[in-house]
DNA sequence: GGTACTTGGTATGAGCTTTTAACCAAGTAC
DNA sequence: GTACTTGGTTAAAAGCTCATACCAAGTACC
């Protein structure tokens, strides 16, 4: 339930097999369709041990077995894939204004997803309103026959996951919370793993553990919304794991500072990043009202020049936080998110062009940093809490 | 030699007891003066696994037993250290006015230290001057008769350490260089761990596997001098890891930009910290001529109010840096280090300044980030490639 | 001083996991 | 149909940690 607290952990031999086990489980999930030949080879595991890891993979459900392979002068390998039918991950993204619910499979494909709006308010109020929304998903037909893995919750503020405590929501106005013991009781049904984070460093790990293809060696996710946070995730050939800070806490990219000297924002410094592109600073630049989106509110008026030169702007400045990011750790990969991706271009463009534009040639000899924008980043956080838990059950007994 | 390749690797037994054997080691290394039973409770490994590899360690001389601990009412426990007088850890800095070689011991303390003036030249005749030096080193009566477990390198830009390649030194004129493959040669008598490495990372390494006391989460190491750069290793429990990016690069944390519209950088952008802070920078402001060292220069000149101002202004933007570091990445602690801490408050006091004036309240609702200072950074770096050395032959067979 | 008690460390057999090696299965090439 | 190649399984062997029992060396107390 909670991390490993001890310095430095010795390991016996159940450990040593989970840890196989997680890697023949990786190899498919990053491979899927290879054979047992292929994962002795990728893995530097026997035949033997493959065979045997395999058969109780297969066994619990967590792997299938496919089609014949084409063979190429020898006998056909049979191909091997996540078994998506029979589990079920659930993650829940408790935002600012609203809740996002998901239930996955060990693919991270939805099954069942809910978007709630819902005004902040006590911690037990919101404990009981997701308790009886997932109370109702896991009624419900699509995966009422599905082994329920754990429950991953995310919230908008820095997380302690290793209590797991909420630290503070500013939006939210929470503070210190444990938000999980107070979910657990009204949930008795789920019995796996349950566990907390930010918001930021759950879509972060999300993004990277579901990663079609080849993971990249590390990945950033910026949620740009109300505010503007990031999630770094360095993956070292094993288990991804989430970079941290002091306590278990991540850094508020939003307050990182851009422009000295410039608006005052709500932290105490001037110029942060915040006061140019969050949700509130375009909010408060265009005079959008409080009741209103922003998004909604803008699609009408992208036209106008004020409008046009706002975005244009906060563009540049996200630009010049990407930039600064990728000079700062060198990501192969920055993936944005969050609702204000809705805007379109007439953010993106010039943040991605400032980006290009600026990339210094000192470094990049050689391949590039991907940026990918989120279409819809509804579940992304939720999703990832959901990979969080199915990270922790492939480590568990 | 190189790392792991492979995406999922397994572990046989032979794994296990290097990850139990490593596990009892950092123990001792993180707390000198345990006893076995402590190891056990700390390891969670049983006396007779803890037993059986301290006499290993023992008769690797790795570690030495001690006096005993005075008891309570009990058997008293055979303290345990890490063996220092038998082997050597060596470490080369080849930076771009001057090299750095060190040796020493497993517990990190200088054995013997070697600083040459050394102007840019072509990487093989740095090569041979190294390898000269190094035998003059290893011929040394202090050293001669230990064993040496290997040979880190570190140089001024982007490494790749998996190929192992250097690839771009812009201040040196060198780009995708295979420096060890020039180095191993020349040194055939080395016949341990041989690794390449960013000076910044290596000395962030460094900083962490020989910090006194309870390790942080994580760790920055700031590198100021000609240019700027910058280090993040990130310990979870385990075995620390350097972050790396993009095909095992590191970001450039000197080329982020503090200051749109400002002074032109030389990596064509405008308002980069290096524009502000670096040591080139300053010496522009002043006009320091290249012949002269910054610091040099400077101490008698440091009543002169333009030279006050000059340095003000560079310290707060250093301060600025800091802060931002500090919101991205929230490390417990980073480490200052480079030839431009020797402009000692007059930098220093204004950086530290902005940082403790403008730390948002938002974040730390407990525990401060700790910013250390090195009196003198000539050797860390060296020394961080030599603690690469050992964790590496600490996981080795 | 002797005895009971507590704690540190070691020796031995058991249990578990991977490996080795031999074997079977199922295709292609000729 | 036979030789060959590759995929996968099985049984014995090797290696590591663990549980248990045992010895070692101190304190507390009579």
């Amino acid at each position: 339930m909670t991390g490993t607290p001890r310095p430095h952990h010795g390991g016996n031999l159940s450990f040593l097999k989970r840890h196989n086990r997680s890697a023949i489980l990786e190899t498919v999930r990053r491979s899927p369709g290879v054979t047992r030949a292929d994962i002795a080879v990728l893995t530097g595991l026997t035949k033997a041990t493959v065979g045997a890891i395999v058969q109780d993979l297969l066994h619990r459900e967590w792997l299938r077995e496919g089609e014949l392979r084409q063979s190429g002068g020898g006998r056909p390998g049979r191909s091997l894939h996540p078994d998506a039918s029979r589990h079920v991950l659930l993650g829940v993204d408790a935002g600012v204004k609203s809740l996002r619910l998901i239930a996955c499979t060990l693919a991270g494909e939805p099954l069942l997803q809910r978007h709630l709006e819902q005004a902040p308010t006590t911690p037990e109020e919101t404990a009981g309103v997701l308790a009886a929304r997932i109370r109702e998903m896991l009624a419900d037909e699509t995966i009422r026959h599905r082994h329920c893995l754990g429950l991953g919750v995310t919230l908008p503020g820095p997380v302690a996951p290793d209590q797991p405590l909420l630290r503070l929501a500013p939006n939210l106005g929470w503070r210190d919370i444990p938000f999980l013991e107070l979910l657990k009781p009204l949930l008795p049904e789920i019995t796996g793993h349950w566990l907390l984070d930010n918001e930021a460093n759950a879509a972060a790990f999300g993004e990277y553990y579901f990663h079609p293809g080849v993971p990249p060696e590390s990945l950033v996710y910026l949620s740009a919304s109300t505010g503007i946070g990031s999630g770094l995730v360095a993956g070292d050939g094993q288990m991804p794991t989430v970079v941290r800070g002091r306590g278990g806490l991540v850094g508020e990219i939003g307050h990182t500072i851009l422009q000295p000297g410039g608006l005052y924002c709500h932290c105490g410094n001037r110029g942060c990043v915040e006061t140019l592109v969050s949700g509130w600073a375009i909010r408060a630049a265009l005079n959008i009202p409080p009741e209103q989106g922003v998004t909604e509110a803008l699609w009408p008026r992208l036209s106008e020049p004020e409008v046009a030169l706002t975005l244009r702007r906060a563009g540049e400045a996200l630009g010049m936080l990407l930039l600064n990011l990728h000079h700062t750790l060198n990501p192969p990969e920055i993936v944005i998110g969050g609702s204000l991706t809705g805007l379109g271009d007439a953010l993106l463009v010039p943040a991605l062009d400032y980006f290009e534009r600026h990339r210094s040639g000192l470094l990049n000899t050689d391949g590039q940093v991907a940026i990918r924008v989120l279409d819809d980043s509804t579940f992304t956080a939720a999703r990832g809490a959901a990979a969080e838990v199915m990270a922790r059950a492939v480590g568990a007994p």
